[in-house]
DNA sequence: GCATTGTATACTGTATACAGAAAATGACAC
DNA sequence: GTGTCATTTTCTGTATACAGTATACAATGC
């Protein structure tokens, strides 16, 4: 009997325009491509993509709530700034949010879910000897996502998703000096969840998150990189 | 020399159709004139608010974003359903967030603020003392609000924003209970602030919060409210 | 009876067109 | 040069109209 678990086809949502506008013009916003404080106006958007003004202005109320636009009193949109401060926040509050859903998790894992993300882990030790900066990224990605995705705390993964998404993608630009160092937290923050301490977890997971941030803002600091 | 924090007019923006409709559409959602589950078809609602189904659809937007309307596969709206399960989950997570921002407001609290908040918690043991419920939980809102502003946390501020108002206006209705208790509970946190005592001020606050929420949760356990 | 296919209906997404408000421009007086 | 006022431009918000797709239901064949 084949796998019931998985189906031929899975099923998919029409993308709509708008989707397609705000994907490619979040992108466009979080790599840097259009500038923090240039004005984006429906009007040319909409000719820039052969669409309409209506997806546009669908698109970009949807990255204002994402914070990544801001429109004025007279309602221009603009390209939000993001300055030290704002990752400062950022990671504070990740590693506050980020610790508390592991503490979560920890009760929910299944010995099948530990095994999975032990392998994930194993992938990432393997990228790491490989120095393949590119696949530890998204292994990474991965690897917190389904933790997080285990604690079934719906609200706290939609704000944590939200920070994720509110940031320049800076991670890989430190990731490469600090793979050694990252996969070692990981296997502390496992540790504890194979052991049944959610507090353990959480402080590690707290830890993990501290380090790398201290480890962006000195590259920042140092000029390594612009934010928007 | 007046308070140079206050400007004596707040910048206002036009009220736009779709702002009227975003609010009072939220204002129905949130006291449960309109049930969880129930479907909202824009032609419907803008034939109720004679308006164009464009800026309802911007509206039902924007309460998805906040979480209160969600959308099937076709894209066919309806009311988001609030079960125990949220309530005790957006508790733990104003817990946690209002804590950590009660601890940075700390170091920016000046004593002219400090003096105002205590004013309001006096103006908060006064309306306890008259019975005024209403009155209480006005100012109590504005005294969590006015505390949080002062930290200079944007971020954490609009998502602990989002959560209040995610919830159904349920405070008012154990309040009247527990007006001398969240009293003494604000007093304690005044006093840490009073002292730089941030990890104080947070822990007291976290308690502050739990405590609310157990008894919440007591209520809704025993059937004296009905959530969405 | 049941399964399958056609057809109407009920929605939303998108395009186009118009209205209105703020900002930019330019003419003119001083 | 500087300030004021009228005019144009620029940009968004909203209305209307159309296109497309999923559901419901009736019609058809077996």
């Amino acid at each position: 009997m084949p796998s019931p678990k998985k189906t031929p086809f899975a099923p998919v949502r029409r993308r709509s325009m708008e989707e397609e506008l705000y994907l490619q013009m979040r992108e466009a916003i979080l790599s840097g491509d259009i500038a923090g404080g240039e004005r984006l106006v429906q009007e040319d958007i909409a000719g820039r993509f052969g669409t309409s003004r209506i997806p546009v202005r669908d698109a970009l109320r949807r990255l204002e709530a994402d914070g990544l636009v801001e429109t004025d009193a007279r309602g221009v949109y603009s390209v939000s700034r993001f300055g030290v401060e704002d990752l400062k926040e950022t990671y504070s509050l990740r590693e506050l949010l980020e610790g508390h859903v592991v503490a979560h998790a920890c009760a929910q894992l299944s010995d099948q879910d530990l095994n999975e993300l032990e392998q994930l882990q194993r992938d990432m030790d393997q990228a790491q000897q490989d120095g393949d900066a590119e696949a530890y990224v998204a292994l990474n990605q991965r690897f917190h996502r389904a933790l997080y995705d285990a604690a079934n705390q719906p609200r706290a993964q939609k704000i944590i998703m939200s920070l994720w998404l509110g940031m320049p993608p800076l991670t890989p630009i430190t990731i490469e000096n600090r793979m050694a160092e990252s996969s070692q937290e990981h296997w502390t923050i496992l540790k504890a969840l194979r052991a049944g301490d959610a507090e353990g977890a959480a402080h590690a997971m707290r830890a993990h998150i501290a380090t790398a941030g201290r480890a962006l803002l000195e590259h920042v600091g140092t000029g390594g990189v612009s934010l928007r």
